[in-house]
DNA sequence: GTCTATAACGGGATAGAC
DNA sequence: GTCTATCCCGTTATAGAC
């Protein structure tokens, strides 16, 4: 249950709980007003329709994170490392995202690209996306910039796979893998994936 | 549309693709009667429920590529390389699930971990990932167990995303990169996951 | 095995009082 | 801004004729 905050902001937050546990297709507007003890209707007044209810639950996280990437990004220097720009992208995502259960409901943007391409990905990812890749193309001025557009796809997937089975990684692994410890978690990805943009071409 | 096979089959086809499409939850019983051009009673006939439906469809297509990534493995030899163990892994995927839209399904399945953990990859992938993991291990013998896991779990999650994103990463990188060089995106993304496993530990 | 018809239910959205 | 009550639709599942 969820009783802090105005009415709009519990909504927001129950939504984003429920969204993420268990997708947007598989929670009702009603699901959502038990969490947040609210009314039915108080999610029509406040959101029109459940579509802008979900845009609205996921721009409201997306954006501090970009924020904080382009700041961490503009720290760096004129010569950033590969592992320094990585990190640059990785940590915001565990950061912001590591508390409640923003890091499945980033999943589940990630997991829907059919739904989210156009309200969401080309609209707060593509700029983002451009930057990162630029950078990163600078500081692998070998590589073409088709596969730096690959390698920072495959990076994306990491992270998002980590975010949608962060939750359920401790369980399959027979408790051998712990996400409790996220700084030794982001080095570890950001190792990984520094060393996949890094390998040679062919 | 689809018209081929009997009705099972012609059922387990449409809703491979739908699913694939638009997820789980958001593909009706209807959508798959009229994709198929069969009967709504029909899919109660032969399935009971929409739960058993989809496992169903699931297990069709996961186990001959369980199947097929054993037999890669095993014609490895005494010492694989990591390349070489990473290749059996992802190949299967791409070969088996290149056509249609496997590759989406497949995604969608990884894509929900709470609904899928116990039901599908605790009795489809669980056995194949150990021994993957153990096969990895000894071809890293410095590499503590527990960062081998976690590096294996970084590679599913690069092949999660490109079957999901498969459909839309031709778009997005303005055409840039295209799916259609099967072979050469599974070189481009074994070299990345081989550099990422083979990378020191801090 | 395959159809029509319908039951039984839950969904999103809205009207209108307060 | 918040409530109750309700509309209307689509959903899964089933009953029963053929």
């Amino acid at each position: 249950m969820n009783d802090g905050g105005g009415t709009k902001t519990r909504i927001l937050d129950s939504s984003e709980k429920l969204f993420g546990l268990k997708g947007f297709d598989g929670v009702s507007l009603r699901d959502i007003t038990a969490d947040a003890g609210v009314n039915l209707a108080a999610i029509n007044y406040h959101f029109q329709t459940k579509e802008a209810l979900i845009d609205a639950v996921i721009s409201r996280r997306i954006e501090p994170v970009n924020q904080r990437r382009y700041e961490l990004l503009e720290g760096l220097g004129p010569e950033p490392t590969v592992e320094q720009i990585v990190e640059a992208f990785l940590r915001p995502a565990l950061e912001k995202l590591g508390t409640a259960n923003l890091g499945s409901l980033m999943g589940r943007v990630m997991a829907n690209p059919d739904l989210f391409v156009d309200r969401i990905f080309n609209v707060h990812f593509a700029p983002l996306a451009e930057r990162f890749i630029g950078t990163l193309s600078k500081a692998l001025p070998d590589l073409p910039l088709t596969e730096v557009i690959w390698r920072f796809h495959f990076m994306i997937g990491i992270m998002s796979h980590q975010l949608l089975w962060g939750g359920v990684i401790e369980r399959i692994s027979n408790g051998l893998c712990s996400m409790k410890d996220r700084e030794a978690l982001l080095q570890r990805t950001v190792r990984f994936a520094a060393a996949g943009f890094k390998s040679s071409e062919r």
